[in-house]
DNA sequence: AGCCAGGCTACCG
DNA sequence: CGGTAGCATGGC
């Protein structure tokens, strides 16, 4: 087994799995316990059968958006609002003055460019008609880089893409694996090709990558 | 008071 | 190609 799968199992003993992609209706509910970093444990733990509808896979998109070099809790809030103004489909996305959308996912940060991301995404979304977008289609939409890319295929479309990020990198070299000169694709790759491509994986892997980092004393 | 957070685009050499 | 300024809010 490689040293990167190794690591996982590590990982997996050390923590409990992390139930990603968060989702609106699995919060506020008893289960729910808030850590001290503001990340949230137990949203859906071990079960890995999310989207269970098209409503909920819209909201990992928006999400995957509305997350980029933002923290999770100001997400919420944004999600939070778009949800109280009935903006979690893509016909009221569509329909919605790009002003009121600006303001409903304002603390999101950088919303004037994140109202035009969820804008394009929602349009390509829409044209997609239920068949699954590949990784160059999503690529196309202004707004949607490599990392949006991948979390939306994994999370949303349960496809076998490994997502990298801040935390990856650090996770990396905090295991001695060094990543200079790695670009986005090759760290993909490093994951990709010394783990079994399994979706359920991929999603816990990155998710347990991000709460041990998030641990981490900051340096 | 800074610094940072689950990036991306545009533009530079 | 690789490198970086600009984008913006909220929490610590």
């Amino acid at each position: 087994m490689s040293k990167i799968h190794q690591i996982y199992k590590i990982l997996r003993k050390q923590y409990s799995p992390q139930g990603w992609w968060p989702l609106l209706e699995l919060r506020n509910t008893k289960m729910i316990q808030h850590t001290k970093c503001g990340s949230i444990q137990g949203y859906h733990p071990g079960d890995y059968s999310f989207p269970r509808n098209e409503k909920q896979k819209f909201e990992i998109i928006l999400g995957a958006i509305l997350t980029q070099n933002t923290a999770w809790p100001n997400v919420e809030k944004a999600l939070q609002n778009l949800n109280k103004e009935n903006l979690l489909a893509p016909a009221s996305i569509t329909r919605v003055k790009i002003q009121k959308l600006r303001n409903a996912i304002r603390p999101a940060g950088y919303f004037n460019q994140k109202a035009a991301y969820i804008k394009n995404i929602t349009k390509f979304f829409m044209s997609l008609k239920d068949k699954i977008p590949t990784r160059t289609e999503l690529l196309s939409v202004k707004g949607v880089g490599n990392e949006t890319a991948d979390s939306i295929l994994l999370y949303a479309y349960k496809q076998p893409e490994f997502v990298v990020d801040t935390y990856t990198k650090r996770f990396l070299i905090r295991n001695n694996i060094p990543t200079n000169k790695a670009s986005y694709l090759d760290i993909k790759e490093l994951f990709e090709s010394n783990i079994p491509r399994e979706v359920p994986l991929y999603q816990e892997f990155h998710a347990l990558i991000v709460e041990a980092e998030k641990q981490q004393p900051k340096s």
